[in-house]
DNA sequence: AGCACGCCGACT
DNA sequence: GTCGGCGTGCTC
């Protein structure tokens, strides 16, 4: 009889011993009865003896043999990102896993013919690389046998997919297996569609929350066997098991989406910079505008700066970014004379224009005219947002929805006025003003039904579109070539929020939505309308001048003490009152540990967005110069807390390196 | 997190 | 008399 510690999906620090008549490998799931519950956990160590008494240790029910067990960098990998994040190992562990293998009932697996390795590929190398492709190529193809932390900053359009593609090709040919990180699910088609043609032959897995239950453990377990030579997915794919991992890519390396919010708050960018540190192999970020986090690595010299500095394609060149002054200009639905006569310029000459704002539905305020009264979420402490075509008001933050009263709630008037624009109302201003234009939204609302969203992108690069009005969804990593026109409405509101992050995302949005316009052969013009035009910001965005602005910001963020300058981490605590909240963290502030003045805590205080789904919140800041002296801290802070008994109807959890506030 | 046990109020 | 409120404690 052996002692096998299995990891489970409990909020508890600690593993739970079973006896098992025979020995099981680490990484073998089982399936284990756990008070009157049977879960399914990860077998992670053979202790030599229990603490608990041998009368108490039941034996597991089950051993899962329908996939072989996880391997042991796996086990090793999880373990780190469950003590970097304060998080318990087994919750993190098996929030890892595919929802499918949390199950105890065995996988129907399809045969796989070519299972481990063998199948034909090959690399189509067409449109061969710019000298600065080229030469980014060389010195990361270097590196292949070694770990090393590129960042590949290249400006929009400079091809730094074609890069990947060849590195990805040099990492094939070895026989080992490449790992790509995309920020949002909607990228992973064209990306796909890439990896498709051009390495006909080749297994590439996609792995992101929407994929079918089984085609993601599919996924998962051709990574883990080695048959699948590519990974493509979203943060969540971090955690893929590899067989012959060679190279990780992460691409739009700033972006926030990276970042899981809730349940395991992990960083997928950072997981992947430390994955590829322990196995010994290279990891690319990509951006045209890295995080600063990233850049003032690379300043450092931690990370390997490699540039492309110019578009790829012949004659194409940056766009002219220009800000366009609404206070001296003719406003029409909120849009200028200069953006919509631009517009007009290019309908007639048969090219595209993009009207970007980042701004869902028709309003984000309804508002009573007599009273003031305005609609707000039942559950959350935001307003909700008109969507004119369904008729419903919306709560962006929890998805709770109503109808649009007919008349005030309060006073009972029938004077209720949408106020703000979203993409909603923009569209109808366009498609009134531009009634021949043949014109679409593209938000994650139009584009909600499956199948939408690769028909309408082939739409726009066809051409059979040519007028568009969209947020985020279009501002990252996609190529229309017929586009020569973006105009960027109601920037301004982030130029004033209290969060620290808001112009470093501010710029990153910017310069990326400005890509958007011509990348092919055609010139491409930005207009970005402001009441701000002298704002600094604004200067940098018009210059390109990325290394300027972050310098400017780094500047700031060491003379204010944030984040890279300093390492950060929250104590997050949720609870029905706000006052639960506040004092579960000045109680937790109380017992914290002792660190010699090494470690600052900030006073509770509620968040932005203080009440969600029903949840108020509040957060304590932690700050250290020393990451290490942050690590131990919070370790030790947080046994405490577990030992001790949390209120009742409180919830806390610990976010490191946090970017919501 | 679940899921039990346990001790006090309004109903068939 | 019981059904059920949520406080407390435990899960190998």
């Amino acid at each position: 009889m052996a002692i096998v510690a299995v990891a489970l999906e409990v909020p508890i620090s600690r593993l739970f011993d079973y006896s098992a008549d025979e020995p099981l490998a680490t990484g073998q799931r089982v399936s284990v009865p756990f008070g009157r519950r049977q879960l399914v956990g990860v077998v992670v160590g053979h202790p030599a003896r229990s603490d608990v008494p041998a009368g108490q240790l039941r034996p597991i029910t089950a051993a899962l043999a329908d996939m072989p067990p996880l391997p042991a960098e796996w086990l090793s990998f999880t373990e780190f990102a469950s003590e970097y994040y304060q998080q318990p190992r087994g919750e993190l562990m098996m929030t890892a896993l595919p929802p499918r293998l949390k199950r105890a009932t065995p996988l129907r697996r399809k045969p796989v013919l070519a299972e481990a390795s063998g199948q034909a590929w090959s690399f189509v190398c067409d449109r061969t690389p710019t000298p600065a492709q080229a030469g980014a190529i060389e010195t990361m193809g270097a590196a292949l046998d070694r770990n090393a932390t590129f960042l590949l900053f290249g400006v929009t359009g400079s091809g730094k997919t074609e890069v990947y593609l060849h590195l990805i090709a040099r990492v094939l040919e070895q026989g080992r297996q490449a790992l790509v990180l995309v920020p949002e699910i909607h990228l992973t088609p064209q990306l796909q569609r890439h990896f498709a043609e051009r390495f006909p032959g080749a297994r590439v897995a996609v792995l992101h929350s929407s994929r079918a239950a089984v085609e993601r453990v599919e996924g998962w377990i051709g990574a883990q066997s080695g048959s699948a030579q590519i990974v493509l997915g979203t943060r969540l794919a971090v955690f893929t098991p590899f067989a012959r991992l060679g190279l990780v890519i992460v691409d739009e390396e700033h972006d926030a989406s990276f970042k899981q919010q809730d349940g395991s708050r992990y960083s997928a960018r950072d997981l992947a910079v430390y994955r590829a540190h322990a196995a010994g192999i290279p990891v690319v970020l990509g951006s045209a505008t890295p995080a600063l986090e990233t850049w003032s690595n690379a300043l450092k010299g931690r990370y390997n700066l490699v540039t492309l500095a110019e578009r790829a394609v012949p004659g194409a060149t940056m766009p002219r970014i220009e800000v366009v002054d609404m206070r001296k200009d003719a406003i029409e639905h909120g849009l200028t004379g200069r953006l919509l006569a631009a517009i007009d310029t290019r309908l007639a000459r048969g090219e595209q224009a993009l009207v970007f704002l980042n701004r869902r539905g028709y309003a984000p305020v309804l508002a009573c005219g007599a009273c003031g009264w305005v609609a707000s979420c039942v559950r959350c402490s935001a307003h909700t947002a008109v969507h004119l075509k369904e008729q419903r008001l919306r709560c962006h933050h929890c998805g709770y929805e109503s109808v649009i009263p007919r008349n005030c709630p309060d006073c009972g008037n029938v004077d209720l006025h949408p106020f703000g624009r979203g993409t909603e109302r923009i569209e109808a201003a366009l498609a009134a003003r531009f009634p021949h234009a043949r014109l679409a939204r593209v938000d994650s609302d139009s584009m909600r039904r499956k199948g939408e969203w690769e028909r309408t992108h082939a739409e726009i690069r066809d051409g059979a579109i040519n007028l568009i009005v969209g947020t985020q969804m279009l501002a990252k990593g996609h190529d229309f070539p017929g586009l020569t026109l973006v105009g960027v409405v109601n920037a301004d509101a982030a130029l004033f929020a209290t969060d620290y992050r808001a112009p470093e995302r501010l710029f990153a949005q910017l310069l990326q939505v400005a890509g958007r316009a011509g990348r092919a052969r055609l010139a491409g013009e930005v207009l970005v309308q402001t009441r701000y035009p002298e704002h600094p910001l604004y200067r940098a965005v018009i210059a390109g001048d990325f290394a300027g602005f972050a310098g400017s910001e780094l500047e700031e963020r060491k003379r204010a003490g944030f984040s890279p300058a300093v390492a950060e981490a929250l104590l997050r605590a949720e609870a029905s009152s706000r006052s639960a909240a506040l004092g579960f963290l000045r109680e937790a502030a109380a017992h914290a540990p002792d660190a010699n003045g090494r470690v600052t805590l900030y006073d509770p205080v509620p968040m932005t967005l203080s009440r969600l789904a029903g949840w108020e919140r509040a957060h304590l800041l932690v700050q250290a110069r020393a990451r290490g002296v942050l690590q131990r801290f919070l370790a030790e802070w947080r046994s405490r807390l577990e030992a001790q008994r949390t209120p009742r109807g409180v919830r806390w959890h610990f976010d490191v390196d946090p970017i919501e506030f």
